[in-house]
DNA sequence: CAAATTTCTGACGGCGTGTCAATAATTGAC
DNA sequence: GTCAATTATTGACACGCCGTCAGAAATTTG
């Protein structure tokens, strides 16, 4: 079942060929940047060999997104084995995420399309999902470790709060930290992002 | 001096009419639905004339924006003003925050477009500058009562953090949950955003 | 009232999308 | 080895949008 025939393995190949030609022009040149044209050209084929893989761009996108959750999905479970005490666990999630914006930079702005209503709403319902199982996966694994923090007793979530919500809170912070110093640039004046995350 | 010409109050009154059909286009159907050709052809008028207002639609998204930061700002000028208190008055923005994201919605959404690079990229300083100033305006709004508090002895900024960083933490917070409880629909079956903003 | 000026118009070139009939390549039955 | 059937690739095409600009229409001025 994992054996593909030879036609297979090449028709995946290409898929991935088509990613990684149209992942830069997206991360470094926008959307609007992203034509099917323009990546047909690249790649020395014509435009609706291109259109035989995804039905429109948007797919791409979403398919680059979803190869980008996936490698944070793994960040963070590499994190979350890292330690015994869940504080330390916690701190490595923190790093992991500072990791992934800074070093996976690109897969950072490619998680950051796929928000996009105009992009999301026109791609396909399996990646949507792909992609909604990868998030709630990553969610998983920190109120896991919230939950492990409480039965050690080193945490006490405030009543009426369950353990996702509390973890709603530090993903919105730091999210919302992350985009905010990315797209106010002259806020950089006021303070760096991460000193407010790693004082929460 | 602030006395216009008819001519000149017939250009700012069809500015306006265009904004008002843009409006409803970006918010409603994004983006990409909003057309220079469709704007026109609702109000009746050639394409041309609409460029004679604004040289592309990102001046128009960004002109939107304008006016929907400077609701915001009021809001929280009378939010500032509301009570001696600075607790009341900081619980004052914080409902601000709600009423403008929930009752103010169509502005809300404007001002997500704004953040987008491809948008904001391509339009004029001019109008760049304005909502730099007025975002400005409104972090300096609420850092005022913070330093309000401060004087007052009801709160005290964590060493080595300015209130401007302290603000930029709430900011980084609601911003990030109403983002992220607007893009990801399935999360909202974990728990409301308010509420976190609210025990914040 | 006619000339000068301002404003409005929509056809146009360029670019991008997504389709599809025609063409080329591959397969496998004989 | 041949050839019909199947599958993959191609790029011309219809359509839509952007931004421009020469000329038409309206308005102002002398």
């Amino acid at each position: 079942m994992v054996v593909l025939t030879r036609k297979q393995r090449e028709i995946e190949r290409r898929t991935a060929e088509i990613l990684a030609v149209a992942k830069p022009i997206l991360v470094r040149e926008g959307f609007h940047a992203l034509s099917m044209d323009r990546v047909a050209a690249e790649m020395e084929y014509a435009k609706g060999t291109i259109y035989n893989h995804f039905p429109h761009k948007e797919e791409i996108v979403l398919a680059l997104a979803v190869q980008s959750m996936e490698l944070r999905r793994k960040l963070f479970e590499f994190s979350a084995s890292f330690a015994k005490k869940s504080r330390r666990r916690m701190m490595a999630i923190g790093t992991a995420c500072e990791f992934y914006t800074h070093h996976c930079h690109d897969d950072f702005v490619v998680e950051q399309w796929v928000r996009n209503g105009s992009v999301w709403d026109k791609a396909s319902h399996q990646r949507q999902n792909l992609i909604r199982q990868c998030e709630a996966q990553c969610i998983s694994i920190v109120s896991g470790i919230v939950q492990d923090a409480v039965d050690e007793g080193s945490l006490t979530v405030p009543p009426g709060m369950t353990n996702e919500e509390l973890v709603f809170g530090f993903w919105a912070i730091t999210f919302g930290s992350q985009i905010l110093t990315a797209s106010s640039p002259s806020l950089s004046a006021l303070g760096i992002c991460d000193p407010t995350g790693a004082l929460r």
